[in-house]
DNA sequence: ATGCCTATTGACCGCTAGGTTAGGGACTCG
DNA sequence: CGAGTCCCTAACCTAGCGGTCAATAGGCAT
């Protein structure tokens, strides 16, 4: 996992791989068909801790809390699993063919998740803890891309070099109307 | 630079090289002395069309129009360039060391896309045509989170995956208070 | 003609890749 | 005890890789 993760695919030799696991590489050819069977098996190891549950922790919570505690997990989880997701994202835009298994999964998880924000959204709406001058379908798509923005930031400049607490700021602004933050200790000027 | 693009540097053998090319492989050899000059080449040539020049067509525009005009540039160029956006953000994820010069140049593209933005922001707060509850770097730096979101997107679920116009209406929204539901360059006539 | 420089090639080299094979311990079951 | 199965290894095989080299053909100035 580690190796592959690190240097891909096709920069993994499987002389590499039997020196690290301190076992002989025709070992790996007994319990793995190929390269590419391992290689398969490696990104499913990868991917079990995306498939988290969410309805647990979201009983207590009002519509309104439960979208920004989703908002939170995702961010929380771009921050924690950087590394992989980095892996995931460059092997699914590079290499179609050899992770199209890999592409449903990702897919259906992002189904999920937005199916998730329809519905909070909408319940939100009905209830006037959200603004309702849009429809939840188009809400969760724009929320979704604006995640995957700050994703796809994180990725290429790190921890420091994206404003997450702006980010959300602004979209609590754009979603509830909320009043965005403003620099230390300053008003803004009224006109 | 077709080979390099579809399927990556490790997996473009010199040999298919000089096959597409119709040459012997000795004679690349003699024109690049390695298979990653050659490899550098291409990115650079790949790269040039990512440098456009906004300056001279936004003379007549007011600002809100030129900001409606920068994120319509966006989206447009992610259209017609898709493939090779994508062979760009794979290989700067996956290979560091093999294009830190490719990301140096991406990074100055997007520095100077965000100072635009950020100049344009400020300069229709002043003039009352834009939102002003929020600074200018803030609203830039997320726009371009949103902008990137809708890249990553198009790249993953193509052309009718991502709802353009619904986002775009939502940024108009959001940055200038415009009312959801309109198409881009409409002007909103309540009846 | 001569010599020089640029552009080009087929043949070649060392090496590493993924994958195979023959066989050897250890454990189980009759 | 002995046959069979599972797990494992050292050694091997071969294709294809990045890269080299001697040879050469044509243009051009002397």
């Amino acid at each position: 996992m580690r190796l592959f993760a690190v240097h891909g695919f096709h920069e993994t030799s499987m002389a590499e791989v039997a020196r690290a696991a301190s076992v002989s590489k025709a070992l790996i050819f007994w319990h793995f068909k190929t390269k590419e069977e391992l290689f398969m098996a490696v990104l499913n190891r990868l991917l079990e801790p995306y498939f988290i549950d969410f309805t647990e922790e979201a009983g207590a919570l009002d519509e309104k809390s439960q979208i920004l505690r989703l908002i939170d997990l995702y961010l929380l989880f771009v921050r924690e699993n950087a590394s992989s997701i980095r892996f995931f994202v460059a092997q699914l835009l590079h290499d179609e063919k050899l992770s199209d298994g890999l592409t449903n999964q990702v897919l259906q998880l992002y189904a999920g998740y937005r199916a998730l924000l329809v519905n909070l959204i909408g319940r939100a709406q009905e209830k006037r803890l959200c603004k309702n001058d849009f429809p939840p379908q188009a809400a969760a798509s724009f929320l979704l891309s604006t995640l995957n923005g700050l994703l796809i930031g994180f990725l290429f400049s790190g921890e420091n070099g994206v404003d997450l607490d702006g980010a959300i700021a602004m979209l609590r602004h754009w979603l509830f109307g909320d009043a965005p933050q403003h620099g230390p200790g300053e008003c803004p000027q009224s006109p």
